[in-house]
Parts: C-alpha cells; sequence; structure tokens
DNA sequence: CACCTGGCATAACCGAAGGTTGTGGCTGCG
DNA sequence: CGCAGCCACAACCTTCGGTTATGCCAGGTG
C-alpha cells in the first residue's frame, strides 16, 4: 500500500469528494481519479460507490478509515519532530506555558532575559498540560511552564516554587486585618462561589476539598479558565479559588485575594526534556522565572 | 517524508547496514545509497555517520527510531486488514483456538462438521488471548475459541458452555470412589504441585486461590502451558490444577483427573466480531464446537 | 606487503509512476 | 432548457525510483 493511497483515502473521505480531496493535496482532480482507481484496483475492493456521481465510502472504507487517520496522524507527529532537529543554528528560546503564567510571569522573565541577553531570540506559546508534554517530546519547545504535575517518561519536571491557593473576592469583602490572614476551608460554607471545571488538576482538587464543606458553596457558574474565574469575580458573582499567579493579576484592584488554609500548595514546574543540556540562556530564564515567581508567591 | 524513506530508514537500523536494507527491501545497494541522501538531504540532518566505510546511527536516528517502527507497525496491521476485505468468494471457516483447545476439541468439531458439510473448507490456527483479538479485528480469522474472558470493544464473546477446574494426579493416587467427588481445596496443603505461570486469566486465579491455602503447595516447577503440567504430573512430580479440557487430554491413562471444589467455572467461550454475520457453516461449527464441549465438561 | 573482500558512493541509463491539460458524460438545480 | 458541479477518460510529459557498471576505502589474511 503506497503511502500516497493513503493520504488520498484520508483525503477523500474527509472532503466526501475527489475533486475537494484533489485541492487538498495539491493535485489535479483527474490525477486524484486515478490514483483512487490504482489503489481499489491494488486492493482488490472498492473504496467508493459511485453513485449519481459522486462518492460514498463502502463498508469497507469505514472500518479502514479509523487505522488510517491514525497513521496519518503519527505521520504528521514525526515530521513534526523531523522538522525540529533541522532547525537553524542559532537556537532560539523555546518556552511554552499554560494560559495563566502568560499573564505576567512569562513575558516578565523575558524581557528581563533580554536585558541580560541582547541578542537572545524567544519564541512563546501557551498550551494545556497535554499538548505541553507533546510539544516538548517533539521538540518544538525546549521548556514548559505549568503549576500541574506533568509527569512523563521522556520528560523531566524542576519544581522552582511553591505558594498557596488563594481566594479572591470582589472588593471590599475583607478588612486590611483579615486579608494577611488565610481563610479557613469552612468558611466557604454556603458562599455563592465560581467552579472551575475539573480539567486540570489543581482544579479537581480544589473541587473536591469544597465539596466537603457544609453547608457546600453554593456554584452557580462554572469556567474553564482561571481568567474567567478571576473577572466573574470581580463583577461580584462570587468567591472563587485560583492559582496565585491568578490572585497577583487582580490584587490591589479588581479582587481582594487572601490566602486559603488548605495544605495543598500550588507548585510551578518547568518541564524540559530529561536528555536536554540546558544552554546558558535557557538556565538563566528559568532563574529568572523562579525569582519573578517567588516575588509572587512569597511576598514580603 | 515519503514512505518510502521511512522504510529504508527502518531497514537500515534493523540490518545496520545499507546494502542489507537494500536486500531487506529487495532493490539494488545504489538504490538505497541514493535514497539514503535523498532523505537526509530532505530533512536538512544526517540520519548516519559514515565512518570507516560503515553506517552509524546519529542521535536523532536513535531518537526517531521509536516512531518510525510504530509507523511500520501500523502500517504492517493495515495492510493484513486490507488483504482480508481482498480474499475470495469462497470463504473458508477460519478459527483460532488456544494451545488447549487445539488437542482435541477442534479437530474433532473440524471433522464432524465436513461430514455434514463436505464443500467447507476450514483454517485452524493457534494463537494466545491478545493475539486472538488481534487477528480477529484484522478479519484474519472469523472466530476465536478461548477459556479466557477476551472482552473488546470490537469483539462479541459467547459463552458456549462451561465446567469445573480440574486436580490432575499420577495414577493411582485417588481410589475410583474418591475420583467422583470434588477435592477440596483444603486437601492441597503443602502438596507438591506443578505452578501454572501467570499469564493467562484462568492461571492467576488459580494461583491466587493456591496461595490461600495453610500450608501452600510446595511448587518447585512453573510452566507456561497445561500440556506441559499434564505430563510433568504423568511422570510423578505432583499434583496441577488445570481446565477440563487439559484434564480428559490424560484421563483414563497417564493421569487421574478429580474436579476441584471451588466455586470458579472455567467457560468457553467462542468469540467473533461485533459486525459479523455468521454463515450457515459457521453456526454450525460452534454448535458442534459446544456439543462436544458438553460432552467433555458435563459427563454422564 | 600485497591481495582480496565487504561496504558505500557515483555515473549513466531506463521504465513507469504520477503529474498535467483538455474533454465528455452524468446529475441536480434554477 | 441550460448551467454548474463532479467524476472519468485520453494524450502527453516530467521526474522519481530503479537498474548495471565502476571506483574508493577499510580491514582481514596468506
Amino acid at each position: 500500500m503506497r503511502l500516497r493511497y493513503i493520504e488520498l483515502f484520508h483525503a477523500v473521505m474527509t472532503t466526501n469528494s475527489l475533486t475537494g480531496a484533489a485541492n487538498l493535496l495539491n493535485i489535479s482532480q483527474p490525477a486524484a481519479s486515478k490514483a483512487l482507481q490504482q489503489a481499489e484496483h491494488q486492493l482488490g475492493f472498492t473504496l467508493f460507490h459511485r453513485v449519481r456521481g459522486r462518492l460514498h465510502p463502502t463498508e469497507q472504507a469505514l472500518l479502514l478509515r479509523p487505522r488510517v487517520e491514525k497513521i496519518i496522524r503519527d505521520l504528521h507527529d514525526l515530521q513534526r519532530l523531523t522538522a525540529n532537529f533541522a532547525r537553524p543554528e542559532s537556537e532560539p528560546l523555546r518556552v511554552t506555558c499554560t494560559p495563566t503564567l502568560a499573564q505576567s510571569l512569562v513575558p516578565d522573565a523575558t524581557t528581563l532575559l533580554r536585558k541580560a541577553w541582547p541578542a537572545a531570540t524567544a519564541e512563546l506559546s501557551t498550551r494545556h498540560s497535554a499538548e505541553m508534554c507533546e510539544s516538548l517530546t517533539l521538540r518544538e519547545t525546549d521548556i514548559g511552564l505549568t503549576l500541574q504535575d506533568a509527569s512523563h517518561p521522556e520528560l523531566r519536571q524542576e519544581p522552582l516554587c511553591q505558594g498557596r491557593v488563594m481566594v479572591i473576592a470582589p472588593p471590599g469583602r475583607w478588612s486590611h486585618a483579615e486579608l494577611a490572614q488565610p481563610l479557613p476551608v469552612a468558611a466557604l460554607a454556603g458562599e455563592p462561589m465560581i467552579g472551575i471545571a475539573v480539567q486540570d488538576a489543581l482544579g479537581s482538587l480544589l473541587q473536591s476539598h469544597l465539596m466537603h464543606v457544609d453547608p457546600p458553596p453554593q456554584i452557580s457558574v462554572w469556567v474553564q479558565t482561571y481568567q474567567l474565574a478571576c473577572a466573574l469575580v470581580a463583577q461580584g458573582a462570587g468567591l472563587a479559588l485560583v492559582d496565585p499567579f491568578t490572585a497577583s493579576q487582580g490584587d490591589g484592584g479588581v479582587v481582594q485575594t487572601r490566602p486559603l488554609a488548605l495544605e495543598l500548595d500550588v507548585v510551578l514546574y518547568a518541564v524540559y526534556r530529561l536528555d536536554s543540556q540546558l544552554n546558558p540562556v535557557q538556565k538563566h530564564f528559568i532563574e529568572l522565572v523562579r525569582k519573578l515567581a517567588r516575588q509572587v508567591l512569597e511576598p514580603g
């Protein structure tokens, strides 16, 4: 089975049309037509029924589809990987972080880095945990920054610093004296709160803690990102539990922030490949992140 | 990245030589040489160091290897699958079973089937559980017969009949009157026994039961297949727990067999694809297996 | 040391696969 | 009816993937 046939099959299945497939593959429609016939002839069974001038996948084609798509995906990954072996000599600092950290921590660290290394170039991106691991193993990026435990056999995660889970509230909720003291979890009982959808590890941990207070907090809005929670809290929608980085964004202005009395720590990790020898620029960047993060997480 | 480069890379990695790879792919050595250079040129980095007239994989090549091999495997599977869509019209009865069932149950059923359907042709093979599922989903075979629970999203398993775990012993161990009565598990305490290595579900279940009798049986020999256990028991090496089919092989001659008093049943399953419409021959075959198995499992 | 052997690269050549443009037939729609 | 969209067929061309013949280099051996 020629790879070309596999790609063509996939293209036809996705576009539901031979001309569409031809466009996708940047070849002419007759070329696609001929190739498809060759593929069917070589396989010994028909892949598509020609009915009223259109193509309809046969039963066999539907069974083949998932396997073909898997091969296409794996091939695509391989290409992404090889593409990153051949990149130019002047290696840029390639960093990816979660959206939360992209608010200020990573940009701040990058500007500081450029003062120390004016010639350095950087590629910044945001990704969620799974995509971050993927991107690191495919060598699209060299350093990942995340608040989640992202253990992976090919990756090493280095804890940079840790902080506490924070409660954010609309301004005026707490007195100045209260703000410094941690808020007991029990104090959240019955409060209107913003729910953090359980897609990340921190979120689900917090959620399980909240479920155990009595009466449970009233959660009418669920959000997927901490920034949304912060914005909603600023509008008086209730309280929310967030990581300290998100909290520090709104602190002093749109929301009040107060630590939560909980043994659970938020840990900031730098993640990189096990085999990667970090160069001086990369090491310096990580140290800058550590320093900046400490200023946020351990004030005073 | 052309598929041909991937295959070539894989061939060179496995043979450690360009000429070897060329032979593997049934092309001439110069063709392989040229293709490899094209691949490296297109990738933008070298895959193999040419040192003293030999090829040595680069660091990048070693990193690429696992992904490439995965694609090769998946491609191979796809080819196996497509090969079975195009098979001839006169479909043979394709059955695979575990080695235990290949001793007499499946051959007996096949000869009976051929009396009822003289024109039918059959393809018999033996496979262990995982390979059986693989082969069924790849449509290399249509019916699987196994004593293990082989649940799989694309497959359906139909219980045909059930029997008891049997204890086998060297001849003369038990009196004629004892043979009919189930042996309590406690009676195995301290006995010399043949261990069944835990690769199959039944084996591990039996093993865990044995570990709970006090004192535990003395196991000095572990075997991978029930036939081996049977042969060792015949030579007086001790007792063994086996499925009823294996037991019936040696019964009356080389070993004595006696049911074990245990709520655990051995179930014979027929496994086939969810979407497969069994034809009359296949249905008849399954019924024959069921009938023959009942004769073995439920004597009297 | 000279010689052979084994392994990779280069050169010249060749066929077929895979691409193109042009065209025609069929279907469905305004 | 006529037009637009989609697929198949034909004729033609480029290039890729293959061949044989040959050369170079390293290592082992009499």
